[in-house]
DNA sequence: TTTTCCTAAGACATCAGACATCTGATATCT
DNA sequence: AGATATCAGATGTCTGATGTCTTAGGAAAA
């Protein structure tokens, strides 16, 4: 258990328990918990605590319950790691299990265009930073970045060697990206950067827009990537209202 | 209020009725809501119901609560109508204010293909039902769709002027269809499918392939749908974890 | 023996009331 | 005036009880 005291509010703390214990296979597939009376007691919470946890656990899917029966596990592998779960691109190279790199393109400050002034709400004295870069799976050139971040957001100093932008938000400013909004785009052909995806020209380019957010719904980072369509693969589970 | 009975749990009646006072305006933007005591006895219910659906709503990012403060309403628009809301075809179009058309293309009863096999979980005997159309939006063409959905489902009379399938499924077969996965690929040409939706070869599509399921987790229907990239916009809600 | 019906146990759903802790405002002391 | 103490009100948590649903098993009827 790590050193820091919890401070989250407790029934965090019991989901992120009952995740990791069904994670673990403490509770496999399709298996009943013990019933609320005997999981507060076990988790030493109340059961109204325990029943707000297990709320939300049902409402992600993650478990269900039957009343006059009980709870189960619910643990379809469930399509993970889609769109709509937010990670750096670095991570989602390393989530396919290879090894990301970066190709330094070119960096600068300008001024802000009229849409940065309107996505961050700057004023137009404010400079913002422009890097682009090309990310590679081993070795292999697979996505083009650009990204935007008002200069005032980003630390003093800061090398452009870091992977991941995230990182640097997060470590070096204190800005922990929350959640972003994407549009999604299909492009048939870039007359610059195809080639520099080597992309023949049949394969299409997936591009992804993007306004991050931290927790204060402050806009933190614009990113615009071009995805190779054949060496990624992107899914969203939809629900009707 | 409808005559039926709402023999749905308390806590999710209490959900429904507070969005619906948030939508009517008796609960401003960013206006405190009553204290919980008060609510739960407006409401009629006790405070550890009303808590329940306060905590999902939270988690819904409908309401934000304070501790020792109060609750509030967080009525941004909130990025409605992204991808991760299932709609048909049929529906996007209405919400955009458009009227909604159907080209018939083609249809035929086939036996399953190894994949379809895989997809439904049917026998190699059973007959899938494919249909082909293109949408139109004021009449012009913006949609190329594909749908297969088993015999078996299908009620045994229907015609194929029915504009939406996911209408024909929920009346005529009782299958009401509540979430998709749906596989998203930019397409750059395709040299059957461009001239039909009457695309510059310069215009990209995008493609997503969707199984639908119903309330049972039983897969229904298979699709896959050709969308004119510059007449529709696709944007997503990624959260990270 | 087989079927039907009843009942009791166990589980989730809801309730009522209390205490704990946090926040912001006010009052008080220096 | 500024720092500190106090207080009211709100959310967070706990306790214990009652209501309702599901299931299983036994008793009664066929």
């Amino acid at each position: 258990m790590s050193i820091k005291s919890d401070n989250r509010h407790l029934y965090l703390q019991v989901i992120d328990r009952l995740k990791q214990d069904i994670e673990k296979g403490l509770y496999k597939e399709k298996e009943k918990l013990p019933s609320e009376f005997d999981l507060a007691k076990q988790l030493g919470v109340s059961r109204a605590t325990l029943r707000e946890a297990l709320r939300i656990l049902e409402e992600e899917n993650v478990i269900i319950r039957r009343h006059g029966v009980g709870t189960f596990v619910n643990a379809k592998p469930m399509f993970t790691s889609g769109i709509e779960q937010l990670n750096s691109v670095t991570d989602m190279i390393k989530q396919a299990g290879m090894k990301p790199g970066t190709i330094f393109l070119s960096s600068s400050t300008q001024a802000p265009t009229e849409e940065d002034i309107r996505r961050f709400s700057c004023s137009t004295s404010e400079e913002i930073f422009i890097m682009e870069r090309v990310r590679t799976a081993n070795g292999e050139p697979v996505v083009y970045c650009i990204d935007k971040v008002p200069e005032r957001i980003l630390p003093k100093t800061f090398s452009h060697e870091e992977e991941s932008i995230f990182q640097i938000l997060d470590e070096g400013a204190n800005r922990r990206i929350t959640y972003a909004v994407a549009q999604i785009e299909p492009l048939g052909y870039h007359e610059k950067i195809s080639p520099i995806l080597e992309c023949d020209p049949e394969t299409a380019l997936l591009v992804l827009k993007q306004m991050h957010f931290d927790e204060m719904d402050e806009p933190v980072l614009f990113s615009v990537n071009y995805f190779k369509a054949d060496k990624f693969s992107f899914h969203v589970l939809r629900k009707r209202i």
